[in-house]
DNA sequence: TGTACATCAGTGAACGCGCGTTCACTGATGTAC
DNA sequence: TGTACATCAGTGAACGCGCGTTCACTGATGTAC
């Protein structure tokens, strides 16, 4: 069979999508290509003519998954949209429930930290550009002091997301949210 | 051969000390039986004679590691540290560059999310007792907003090691545990 | 227009490897008589 | 005191399994003449 143009970039996508949200919801390693190929209705074999490797999948999915967000934090800047409604979404029962569908960093930052160094390269480089434009997002204080309050917003979302998920039970749950909800909107809004 | 009183309880604690700090370095899922049984003196199969399973080894881990820092919590009550030193201690560079002795918690919450429900109560139990001793630690506030503040600092802590860990800019990563130290410090001493 | 060959995304079996786990066995010491 | 047996922490080979990766092959379409 010869595919239509554009149907390797689209197959690729496609790939990318399904171990995207495989990863964020059981973690980079105990994802196997094999099952990522069959949810996208492949074969193992095709896994390489997409990607070098494994690794080299990761950091795509990486650099993926973080750029779109931070094609959101850009959306968001240009409607106006204010940093606490970001927060408020971030630190959501929604958004710790559905870690297929959410940030890259928090589910999983842990199992980056361990991994080669292009990949680690990748993960920072996004990390530097959405510190910017939430800084950005940030209205209260100096350029400096947005860019100190958007690092530890991020440190405090991070943080208190993986908590929130890794505790089984729902009160403390709820409530490692809440605090953290209050914190981050009290840093975004000081002078 | 027969073994003195006490050796197997004294074996058990080895492979758990071992265990542990393989954990915290390299993660649950990327540390394998055989090379903590190599590395504490043994062959694979004592393992068993010690632990129902991997999931019960890492169960045990947990609880041990964090019990231990339970222990130096309540040490620091009693000898009046004040959570200023804790906090500058947990976001220093040095617990981020030795993970292998550092905290469970910031080490490893992205797996323990995944993990099965015994593991998740144990490691949610230890969690719920450090909340309790790092409000007991803080002072300014009432109880309730003690361990409002206990919560938000353990946030704030976690992510921010995290994220100073996986980063691959030491400027960054600097940047990360300073303005994490400044945030839990404010909000510890605040009225 | 018809035929021969090139292209290339995808197939599916096979590779070596390390994993968690099992189990028959070892051998130094303790206990019973 | 001497002998036979029980105990049990640890040995080390083997189990089935799923992993990431490789590779000879397929077959529909495009291109050359």
């Amino acid at each position: 069979m010869r595919y239509e143009k554009g149907h390797k970039d689209e197959t690729r996508r496609h790939i990318l999508d399904v171990a995207s949200a495989r990863f964020r919801e059981s973690g980079i390693a105990a994802v196997g290509l094999a099952g990522i190929m069959a949810e996208a209705g492949l074969t193992n074999g095709a896994f390489y003519t997409h990607f070098a490797s494994k690794e080299d999948l990761v950091r795509e999915v990486l650099v993926e998954a973080l750029t779109r967000r931070e094609e959101r934090h850009k959306a968001n800047l240009e409607n106006g949209v204010p940093v606490e409604t970001v927060i408020r979404d971030y630190l959501s029962t929604r958004h710790r429930d559905h870690a297929g569908t959410g940030c890259p960093t928090a589910a999983l930052v842990g199992e980056i930290a361990r991994h080669p160094r292009a990949t680690r390269d990748a993960f920072t480089g996004k990390v530097s550009d959405l510190v910017v434009l939430m800084a950005e997002q940030i209205r209260q204080g100096t350029a400096e002091e947005r860019r100190r309050k958007a690092i530890t917003i991020y440190s405090i979302m991070v943080g208190a997301l993986q908590l929130a998920r890794a505790v089984n039970d729902k009160k403390l749950s709820d409530e490692i949210l809440e605090n953290a909800v209050e914190a981050a909107l009290a840093i975004a809004n000081e002078r």
